[in-house]
RNA sequence: GGAGAGAUGGCUGAGCGGUUGAAAGCACCGGUCUUGAAAACCGGCAAAGGGGCAACUCUUUCCUGGGUUCGAAUCCCAGUCUCUCCGCCA
């Protein structure tokens, strides 16, 4: 969310940077709200005082004045509320504007690619899709995730569940050993105050898992990311500035709806509408943003060289990134059954556009409020590491070496095979 | 599910119809003292929003939403959440 004194400050810049994201926003009509919002309060706020004057002078004969401003009150405040939520709703579809070096671009075609990582190995055999290797190995079952549940599910099963928890517990381990995030075990539900506050809504809503339930209570919805449980952390806190910067990482199970990706990726494991996740997120001073940005990235990374996996690290365009993100890395790892890279990780720093739907503060060395900065990234995708590794580390007769780092949390188990 | 108790500033915690935006303590910031620090002492310190170049000023806010009243943190109603006890279940 922008503040809107800063839109009215800087109208054009504005105006330009929203068009580089590729969104259909009314900046005009912001503007214009804006002004009737504050007339109205000038209005209203005459009025108040008249009023309160007339009962701190407790005289009687005012009193059937005070009666007739009440009601000129009321009769304005409601204008005005209306007003003012036309204008949060606008203010709130509105996303993060793009950093300076961030490339100017309509999609994915438009990222930039910053460097290659790792070493791609070549093979002297066919290579399988981790699709086909699972299914071989009988350790993925779609057709059953389907019966039980339906399309876009996977039963992992056997050694390979075993070597998915490995992974997962291999990543907690390095990202709390050796690059300082406190480890959180969380809700995976979510109230639609924290889905506001990281900005899944309210433009989003279709891609979520609305839960229903029967109560009068909130909304309820399964998260997509644990970035939203994390960051919300903080929400409506002012921190002290000695607790910045928290580093907090978790493993959980995301839940998207993909909706709108019909016919993409539909074999496999890439995408799926439950996986798991470790997320990193950082709550920090607003100007630490682009250093911890790359502490982040590079924490994502470590995790990729330890387990010898090929990877590229790119810059998205600013018509890619996600909406509360003002600049984002991508951590694309081979697959060489597709010959390309995919998708493993993202980082992303947001700014204050997050701390600013969320309340999120802290008190600056000149004791003022300020707000945090926070960042989100994947440490990284489980299940598309695990896809990564089978690929990666396939042999002819269709069985998968453990990479190494993986071996102590997996008996010492070398190899997983059919026998 | 049944029965109670509660929700006040960054935190703890008073207030229970009229200068109460709110005592006190902690935390924090500034200063005195000190070689330095601590302690002690003095002073400052809620948030959001509006107006003003600024000094400053106005409005709102004591869980949320209604109501009573000239006037509500304080009274009434509804809701949400938290805690304790009992039951039930992991």
């Amino acid at each position: 969310m922008h503040n809107i004194k800063d839109i009215r400050a800087n109208f054009d810049k504005f105006t330009k940077k929203i068009k580089s994201r590729n969104v259909d926003i009314n900046l005009g009509e912001v503007l214009e709200l804006d002004s009737k919002n504050r007339t109205l309060i000038q209005e209203k706020e005459s009025f108040e005082k008249e009023k309160k004057d007339i009962s701190k002078k407790k005289d009687k004969s005012l009193f059937e004045k005070s009666k007739k401003i009440s009601e000129k009150i009321v009769s304005i405040s409601k204008k005005q509320v209306d007003v003012k939520n036309k204008l949060e709703n606008i203010l709130s579809s509105i996303p993060n504007i793009p950093l300076e070096d961030v490339p100017v671009g309509l999609d994915e075609s438009q990222n930039k690619e910053i460097k290659k990582f790792g070493v791609v190995r070549s093979f002297d055999f066919k290579v399988k899709s981790h699709y086909e290797l699972g299914d071989n190995l009988k350790m993925l079952d779609f057709e059953l995730a389907t019966k039980t549940s339906g399309a876009r599910f996977v039963f992992v099963k056997d050694k390979l569940a075993m070597l998915e928890r490995a992974i997962s517990n291999f990543m907690l381990d390095i990202h709390i050993k050796e690059n300082g995030y406190t480890e959180i075990s969380p809700p995976i539900i979510a109230n639609d105050l924290s889905m506001f506050g990281t900005g899944q809504l309210p433009k989003f809503e279709n891609d979520q898992f609305e839960l229903k339930i029967d109560e009068s209570s909130g909304r309820k919805f399964l998260i997509p990311t644990a970035e939203v449980i994390l960051t919300n952390m903080v929400r409506d806190q002012i921190l002290n500035i000695k607790d910045l910067p928290l580093r907090f990482v978790a493993l959980t199970p995301c839940f998207r709806k993909e909706a709108g990706s019909y016919g993409k990726d539909t074999k496999g494991m890439i995408r799926q509408h439950q996986f798991y996740k470790v997320e990193l997120v950082s709550v920090v001073e607003n100007s630490k943003c682009l250093d911890e940005l790359e502490r982040m990235t590079n924490s994502a990374t470590s995790i990729l060289d330890k387990l010898n996996l090929p990877y590229r690290k790119i810059i998205l365009s600013t018509g890619d990134m996600g909406f509360s993100a003002e600049k984002t890395y991508d951590i694309e790892v081979w697959l060489p059954s597709e010959n390309k890279y995919r998708e493993i990780s993202s980082c992303s720093s947001c700014g204050s556009f997050q701390a600013r739907r969320m309340k999120a503060r802290y008190k600056n060395n000149n004791n003022e409020n300020e707000f945090v900065g926070t960042l989100n990234g994947s440490g990284l995708a489980v299940g598309r590491t695990l896809i990564s590794i089978m690929e990666n580390y396939q042999n002819s007769d269709g069985s998968i070496t453990i990479p190494e780092p993986l071996r102590p949390y997996m008996n010492n188990l070398e190899k997983i095979s059919n026998n």
